[in-house]
DNA sequence: CTTGCTTCCAAACGTATGTTTGAAACGTAT
DNA sequence: ATACGTTTCAAACATACGTTTGGAAGCAAG
């Protein structure tokens, strides 16, 4: 396995990279010299710019979305009742405390996927909801248990709003907590922000549907 | 004002390559051989690529921004009490009948600002804040006084969330409709969508704030 | 018809990108 | 020590990009 280290460097330089400047705008140089390895060795190792992109999803989704799953079964196993505070906790405490060692690794996260999903043509899209599209539906069925009064379909749409909620506001953090600062004097961390949003997301999806 | 078309027709053409690919992936020549007009017309008639993308905001923005305005106008000079419905009614109606002549203009139109809001380095979103600023804060103060217990810094924050909803949801339009169609039979436009949004953006920004 | 100004156009420029190459360096097992 | 598979490296390759250029075309006023 070569020298203990190249790969985790290159990936670890490009998910900094790539979040703070996007996929298109981050070049393999970029990347290479920052992580000290030579040009070549992303082709070498990964075959190519758009498998390297993919690994450093993988590196992120698989921890999650396996731990994620086990809160499931325990859930399940329990019988614990559904609600929507409970499973939305679930999911945002795994968000930030999946990846423990470094606190700041949430927000990349989020940062990456908000520029996976805002990939117009969605090649990554498509990847991810092949590799984790089994877990997110899992997500969903006990979500529609907690709120039974919301129809499937409306149900669907809003948690792609929450999605939306979640992975715009938390990629886009750096900037806000600029705002933040200067506005209201305070400091934010992605936990801080996540405290925020679980309030409104619950409001959100269980809102009374319009008679229409 | 030379050939009438030119500019009108370079930045018809870039404003929907832009939104289906994004900006760094919407080559010039791609959107001047569409447009069918020469290369050099971009730098002739706007200088440079990035003053292009703003000329493709300006024309989106500065109608939405003017026709919000007059809204927020009449509601104070008719003393309406500010209401959430009220309030995120009224923009949600104008983003989706600013330009009526395109019922897709609108989708458009947010998935160039979801293109514009997640360039992490945001030349772009200060743009925006320093022409469309005004407007946005009198919108939020109208808000606040729509739900005043909930504290501005929280207010602050939902709108965000709020705007990550629309943005993302709106901005993947495309691969979403597919997934409606596949799992629930129907088809959706932008407008159905906003029709959803707005129940759960209300009920995202009324909702309590926790003790905490 | 000439002049002056704007617009258009084909071609070229310089640069940056992802990728490939072939040899050197390395580590390991024979 | 030798041979072998893996990994590194500097260099080059091909391509795509945004931008610039110099002149042609168009057009209005003198």
């Amino acid at each position: 396995m070569a020298q203990p280290g190249t790969v985790d460097r290159i990936l670890d330089t490009a998910e900094v990279l790539f979040a703070q400047k996007g996929f298109a705008e981050t070049s393999l140089r970029a990347i290479t010299s920052k992580a000290g390895v030579n040009l070549a060795a992303v082709n070498y190792h990964f075959g190519s710019k758009e498998a390297l992109i993919q690994a450093v999803f993988e590196r992120f989704l698989t921890p999650f979305s396996v731990a994620l799953a086990a809160k499931l079964d325990e859930l399940e196993a329990a019988g614990t009742p559904d609600t929507p505070d409970t499973i939305l906790g679930i999911v945002s405490r795994l968000a930030l405390g999946t990846h423990p060692q470094d606190p700041q690794r949430a927000a990349i996260f989020f940062r990456l996927a908000g520029q996976a999903y805002s990939q117009p043509q969605g090649h990554l899209r498509q990847y991810l909801n092949r590799h984790y599209g089994d877990v997110f539906e899992r997500l969903q069925v006990h979500l529609q248990r907690a709120v039974p009064d919301v129809p499937p379909m409306e149900l669907f749409w809003r948690v792609q709003f929450s999605l939306g909620a979640v992975i715009f506001t938390l990629s886009g953090l750096e900037s806000l907590q600029g705002i933040s600062k200067t506005d209201f004097n305070l400091d934010l961390t992605a936990a801080d922000i996540t405290r925020r949003l679980l309030p409104f997301l619950v409001g959100g999806i269980q809102a009374d549907v319009p008679a229409q």
